[in-house]
DNA sequence: CGGTCGTTTGATTACGATCAAACGAAGTGG
DNA sequence: CCACTTCGTTTGATCGTAATCAAACGACCG
């Protein structure tokens, strides 16, 4: 069992989008866990998988995936630290898709009763994961919209957008400049294409002065003309969602 | 108002996954609401739109949709008589998607406080209503994988499979014969085609033996080989997840 | 009987996949 | 400390699936 401060993270990503009060953070502190520290490709959860616990992301990144029968490899969602990683198996009996470790990460356990308790003891926070849950699901859709109706440019570059915002909602950098969390062939995995494609592309995002690249790190030159290419518009992130702590206009005028 | 007959719809929708108790029931079949009938194409919800109501949907087919900046559209989902087609926009301010009626159809109007009023007085249909957009969130996976990284037939392929085993669910048919509710235009807006592809697909799936149609009427010739050339497995489904009514196993061995 | 909408078929194009190989950086072991 | 391996990135050449362009056909409707 790991010091209770780590779940900090957890409250303050809730309190993005939904208003909590003392009780409910005192609550979700308290919330039994044991803490786990992976390697990267570690597998968290498998298709399958009997779902018993969920697991709060403390530090690293971790990803979603599925496998079609030939063996291809489909990235559902990136996750970063003060996510709730099993919430969408919380209350379904089989998991529907493979959790895996993207880099090293500390993961909290949380038995899956305490937190069907937690959200009937404490309907604010149950709200707060609910919604957390309908935002992400309102990123699946983005990503359907992504992979099925846009171009290869436009398709990479809105990842990197909605990287950028994502990133500096957790904390973890400005939408200028991020390192992204991924290799080529696992950004090839999350939109759609190929490794081969996923770089030549990359190469023209950079020939076209929207970002420069220094191994991973993406440093945006024009966040307006990069948003244009990608297509992109925050809004279904949600991240003015109301009640929220954070529900005030992002500092730079973003998309 | 309509008569509340109307809802057991609904109830019985939510129940095919969650346990209800008499209570829990009479609850949802008290829900203020006004009927509204409306013709194809007539726009539920738009995106950008403050949403007040829950729509249900008590019969007829709707979907989910978003236009991309050049005015692509991709449809996100197809719903059908039962379901709650607002709950993703329960605790979210501002609607992402548009929701458009695929057939005439007739929704019936909660307020969003009485959803709200009646997911926190009655903590069994909070979850029901919780897992329900849960299971949304499955078949968006599901899509991403779709659309993403399978090939033109095998998309289709699936995309029939879907609809079999949903519409038997929901009671609409069996899944070797049903009625394809929509266009191949908004088939080919569904799995990120075009209509000319779409159709040739459809005649490809006929000269295999696989399906026989007859204008929108779908008969699956057979299943095990659709099933096989669709890489489609029932498990994102969650048809038989646990506590639900019809949680036994479906009449006939399906995926 | 024309008009509209949806389906069907044909011809050509193009975007991204595939195949192949070299290169660079980081880690390992001798 | 330097071979050697491994993993990820980069580049080039060719191929193939689905898009695009174009037009005819069929059904339903007023």
């Amino acid at each position: 069992v790991e010091p209770a401060e780590n779940l900090e993270l957890v409250v303050r990503k809730l309190e993005g989008h939904s208003p909590l009060e003392e009780a409910d953070r005192a609550a979700i502190r308290a919330l039994p866990h044991v803490s786990r520290t992976v390697d990267p490709a570690t597998y968290l959860v498998r298709e399958g998988d009997r779902t018993e616990y969920c697991g709060l992301l403390l530090s690293g990144f971790v990803y979603r995936h599925k496998l079609t029968g030939n063996g291809q490899r489909q990235i559902l969602s990136i996750h970063m630290p003060g996510e709730m990683l099993d919430l969408h198996n919380i209350f379904l009996d089989i998991a529907d898709h493979n959790i895996q470790a993207l880099s090293r990460a500390v993961v909290a356990m949380v038995p899956r009763q305490a937190i069907h308790a937690l959200a009937e003891n404490f309907p604010n926070v149950g709200r707060a994961m609910w919604t957390d849950t309908l935002i992400d699901a309102s990123i699946f859709r983005e990503w359907v919209m992504n992979v099925g109706r846009r171009d290869s440019i436009t398709r990479i570059a809105h990842l990197l957008c909605e990287f950028a915002l994502r990133l500096e909602a957790a904390g973890l950098g400005n939408h200028q400049q991020y390192e992204l969390p991924m290799t080529q062939e696992q950004l090839a995995d999350a939109v759609g294409l190929t490794p081969v494609h996923v770089n030549r592309i990359l190469k023209e995002l950079g020939q076209r002065g929207l970002i420069i690249r220094d191994k991973r790190a993406i440093t945006i030159e024009d966040w307006r003309k990069l948003r244009d290419v990608a297509d992109f518009s925050s809004r279904y992130l949600h991240l003015d969602q109301g009640g929220g702590l954070h529900s005030r206009q992002p500092p730079v005028p973003v998309a």
